[in-house]
RNA sequence: CGGGGCAUGGUGUAACGGCUAACAUACUCGCUUUGGGAGCGAGCGACUCUGGGUUCGAAUCCCAGUGCCCCGACCA
């Protein structure tokens, strides 16, 4: 890609005061766009940012043996009268709408409901299970109170993830299989070691949930980590909770956090609702026993931001850049623009995604700009960038060194998430 | 849903109730410059959020609305 051409612009000004860091971070380098409160627009750069997670998701609930669908926005009413969540009392992050004709729709914060019910036409035997679906899309929550940038918003992508199995033993089996991948999933997006899964409420299906939580001052959870082993408990449930679930350890340090995951179950209580049953081995009706497990995909991407920067601006994980490199093409001369389109080709041609600033701009503003964008790698080429063979190489943020070109190239891709 | 704050060119800000609403940045043009956000010059760009009110006169004071931000409550 040639930044020239790249339609998004760095801005010298940051947003106001008062915004969360991640949307001024990512406002300032071209990423997303404000459009109202708790509500952005993914700009190409950062549409790619969100596109490295989504594939980052997609490998992990492949291997989980999960199928992907896009079940619909517009929700139907009857279904969730069904489950008694239609209601503004029950549920008041609803947005609702009128339907032509009479009637109204709801914009899908969850998809419990209508998939319940979907797969009551599909499964009908005990051969049928267990089943497992996933979709990333677009939720909506119309929140009391948007806030935190891309942190907590009324419209947000998520990937939100359903089991149905035939008994507690089969759903267990998977829930822990699920925890796994999602740590598998966070490691991957830059977070390893930083993620404490959490055990919180599970709502009136079961005991206890588990939240996968990174602490951070932007959190809007309270969690308490296990000074032994890391793991957290939800202060909503740390009154019941006085030692450590999983070691036993009885210190804890209190954190904020940012809620990144979190998996459920749900017992039977919407395949009762909603008459998901199939016949077992011997011919008797039983409801499904289900689980769900959301990532805020969106969420994920303003963590990351809000946990890598320094004052110039972010620092990408490689495998969420938007681009593998950042080749600066600095000083002008046509030797120089020769040499960068060269190594241009072959960067490319080795498979990497680079980003090329071929702008007619002076060195400190693309210096500046690139280390606004946060590209993990950057080649600088100019004439005090060495002889031909070699790459003048720099990791965001630390000095600059020369390395042969299949060197750079090995330690580029290392780190990087092809979509 | 309680409490507080803010609203002025694209962006960030300034302006005592009183001249043509100022500055920076961005953008356009010219000259100079060219390895860490260069310099000079010339331009473009604002019904000062909306609607009322007070006043000879309102960006400025008052009322209402809307939007945004923060704190708290809420949050599958």
């Amino acid at each position: 890609m040639k930044q020239s051409r790249l339609f998004e612009k760095t801005r010298r000004e940051a947003p106001a005061e008062g915004e969360a860091e991640n949307a001024r971070l990512l406002t300032r380098a071209g990423f997303i766009h404000k459009e109202l409160a708790g509500v952005y627009t993914f700009l190409p750069l950062g549409l790619k940012v969100l596109r490295k997670i989504e594939h980052i998701i997609r490998q992990e609930m492949g291997a989980l043996g999960a199928e992907e669908m896009r079940l619909t926005v517009l929700q139907d009413r009857g279904v969730w009268e069904k489950t008694g969540r239609w209601s503004d009392q029950a549920v008041d992050n609803w947005f609702k709408t009128k339907v032509r004709g009479g009637g109204e729709a709801g914009l899908g914060f969850t998809h419990e409901e209508p998939l319940t019910r979907l797969m009551t036409g599909h499964i009908r035997s005990w051969r049928d299970l267990p089943v497992f679906v996933y979709q990333i899309q677009t939720k909506f929550r119309n929140e009391e109170r948007a806030r935190s940038g891309l942190l907590r918003g009324r419209e947000f992508l998520m990937k939100d993830l359903y089991s149905f199995c035939r008994s507690r033993e089969e759903h267990e089996e998977f829930y822990g299989k699920v925890k796994q991948s999602y740590l598998r999933i966070f490691d991957k997006a830059g977070l390893s070691g930083k993620v404490a899964v959490t055990l919180a409420s599970g709502g009136s299906f079961s005991k206890h949930s588990h939240e996968f939580q990174v602490p951070a001052e932007a959190g809007e959870d309270t969690i308490h980590v296990c000074e032994k082993c890391g793991t957290g408990v939800n202060d909503e449930i740390k009154s019941e909770t006085a030692v450590c679930p999983e070691c036993g350890g009885g210190s804890f340090k209190k954190r904020k956090a940012i809620e990144v995951g979190n998996i459920f179950s749900l017992g039977t209580r919407f395949s009762e609702a909603l008459g998901l049953s199939f016949d077992d081995e011997s011919g008797r009706a039983k409801s499904a026993v289900m689980g769900s497990y959301g990532i805020g995909v969106s969420r994920l991407m303003g963590t990351v931001a809000e946990l890598f920067y320094d004052q110039k601006g972010v620092i990408w994980p490689p495998a969420l850049a938007p681009f593998d490199v950042h080749l600066l093409e600095v000083g002008g001369g046509a030797e120089t623009r020769r040499r960068a389109e060269e190594i241009y080709k072959e960067l490319l041609a080795h498979d990497l995604e680079v980003l090329h600033d071929d702008r007619e701009a002076r060195a400190g503003e693309k210096f500046a700009d690139a280390d606004l964008i946060g590209v993990p790698w950057r080649v600088i080429v100019g004439e005090k960038s060495g002889q031909e063979g070699e790459l003048e190489v720099e990791r965001r943020g630390e000095k600059s060194s020369m390395m042969p070109l299949s060197k750079f190239v090995r330690a580029a891709k290392s780190g990087q998430s092809h979509v």
